[in-house]
DNA sequence: CTTTGTGCAAACGGTTTGCAACCTA
DNA sequence: TAGGTTGCAAACCGTTTGCACAAAG
């Protein structure tokens, strides 16, 4: 149940996940991937990302809309356009030098994003708290340029 | 487009929505209106839970699985049970008498729920940032009990 | 040789939508 | 009466699953 065998398109699917930049949803994971392996199939790229998932070595972003993966399993915070639905990382704090890092908001931000287990909040309405999420959105660089009107949803 | 009309299944739909203090999917939702309403479609109760959020009266909590709706519309965080899926408002801060109150985090956490629009995150990776969610998760009270293994997923 | 993984296609489940009748303002 | 609203059922779409075959260890 769990000896997982190093298949092609296992290690093609990781391979492709940590290439990309933003989080692609799963298919198009299986696109990128369908050009190395043309006869892969939607359901083994699933497959494959449930599996990386339950290993550690992925995460699944879920949200509004299709499921997003990214190939980088350790805590870090994302930003959702509002308007396409694309996630990309949120940059470091540290890369911004600006003097903002007065309040303990800022480096509490960066250290506890994703599974903090937040003893202060603990057993709030009778829920044993295990953890919080915390996801930024906006306007991508794409979509603010368009900006103003057209239609929600695009790629 | 954007003249609404005062229709018994909307007013029963909003009702029921706030009668309820767990927030409910489209489905349970449907339910409880059908008690009231023996002839209501789930259609017509999607139809109205997107006007009545689109009219500011109530707000569309997605997150892993089935949308859940919230009758309040005005920011306070949630409290997601990772077995069952079900959402709670989480308690005010302020009903916390212990004195954790020293960090920032606390007022913080209390003022800028959902929708906070963070200056200090203001432009990241190009983002034109809008805000962030925050989402606890955790064990309801019920789960707590039966805890240990058991299979996922109920209601 | 055993067991996990794959491709295919069908099934699933939540949500949306087209349409004709209906009802509110 | 006009145009938003409803019930019904079919369509949608992302994701999951059953099956027989392929391939890893």
């Amino acid at each position: 149940m769990d000896n997982h065998r190093t298949t092609r398109q296992r290690s093609v699917i990781l391979d492709e996940l940590r290439k990309v930049t933003c989080h692609p949803t799963a298919t198009t994971l299986y696109e990128l991937v369908r050009r190395r392996l043309p006869s892969v199939s939607l359901g083994t790229v699933y497959r494959n990302l449930e599996v990386l998932v339950a290993l550690g070595l992925a995460q699944k972003i879920e949200g509004q809309g299709q499921a997003r993966y990214d190939g980088c399993a350790e805590a870090h915070l994302h930003v959702r356009c509002v308007k396409c639905g694309r996630v990309d990382d949120l940059p470091e704090v540290n890369a911004h030098p600006e003097g903002a890092a007065t309040s303990s908001w800022n480096q509490r931000r960066h250290s506890a994003p994703l599974e903090e287990p937040s003893q202060d909040a603990n057993d709030c309405g009778g829920y044993q708290i295990l953890g919080c999420r915390v996801e930024y959105f906006g306007l991508c660089p794409r979509c603010r340029g368009e900006a103003t009107h057209t239609t929600l949803e695009e790629s």
